[in-house]
DNA sequence: TGAATAATTGAATAACCGTTCAAATAAAAT
DNA sequence: ATTTTATTTGAACGGTTATTCAATTATTCA
């Protein structure tokens, strides 16, 4: 690309169109979060149902400490949410634009066949 | 969790309920290309026009090597598609469902202040 | 109080992945 | 034909991260 007043602008136009750095860091920080065949599989589940840690391990067949872990994450990321139940903690998705985005893949899966 | 005949049948109703294992794969492979700052940045660049290598490492400060390679990522996903053009390679994304996924993490982002 | 159950946490290991660097391909210009 | 420019590619390094295992917290039940 030989550099030229014209391909200059370009960039310039460019650059103050897309969203400032922080901001799409902040939208990689969330894909990044779905972008997990673990943490999507969890998601899938609270998305038919509420559910308790060990419940969701069982219908996984993963330890309950692996799904602990990635329940952390979830909760960080503000895509699930837990509240403690005697011993036990029931866990939901947080609100239903976690649910929106999930079905927003999904029907991109299905277009592109 | 004590595991009873109630529980049981919660886990069976789930696991049936959930997508297939295939499906969840190919959404946390889909989620997974957005979830990287290069690649997002590289969307959101494409996503107020179409561009050759060159001018996205150049309007992203980074190497047109990174920038390729990442460029191939987004490809082989099917989310930008590149056409030769000379020497250059011109690129853009390869349907306007890309643009819908970015923009729904985008209200996700907005929503949860 | 002490044993049992549910879940969280921290450290360690292993696998994955993004960038860099060097080399290779491909097209255009001299 | 040779050089220059644009891009791709492969290998290697370093950093991130998911899982495992062991230990810990918290709550219920005896």
């Amino acid at each position: 690309m030989e550099p030229s007043r014209e391909t200059d602008s370009i960039i310039e136009l460019v650059r103050n169109k897309i969203a400032d750095e922080e901001t799409i860091y902040d939208l990689a920080e969330l894909f990044k979060v779905f972008g997990d065949t673990t943490r999507a599989k969890i998601l899938s589940c609270l998305e038919v149902k509420d559910l308790y840690v060990g419940e969701i391990a069982e219908i996984l067949h993963m330890s309950i400490s692996a799904v602990s872990h990635q329940l952390r994450v979830l909760r960080n990321a503000k895509l699930v949410r837990g509240v403690k139940e005697g011993k036990e903690v029931k866990y939901s998705l947080d609100d239903n634009h976690v649910m929106m985005i999930i079905e927003c893949g999904m029907s991109h899966l299905k277009e592109s066949e």
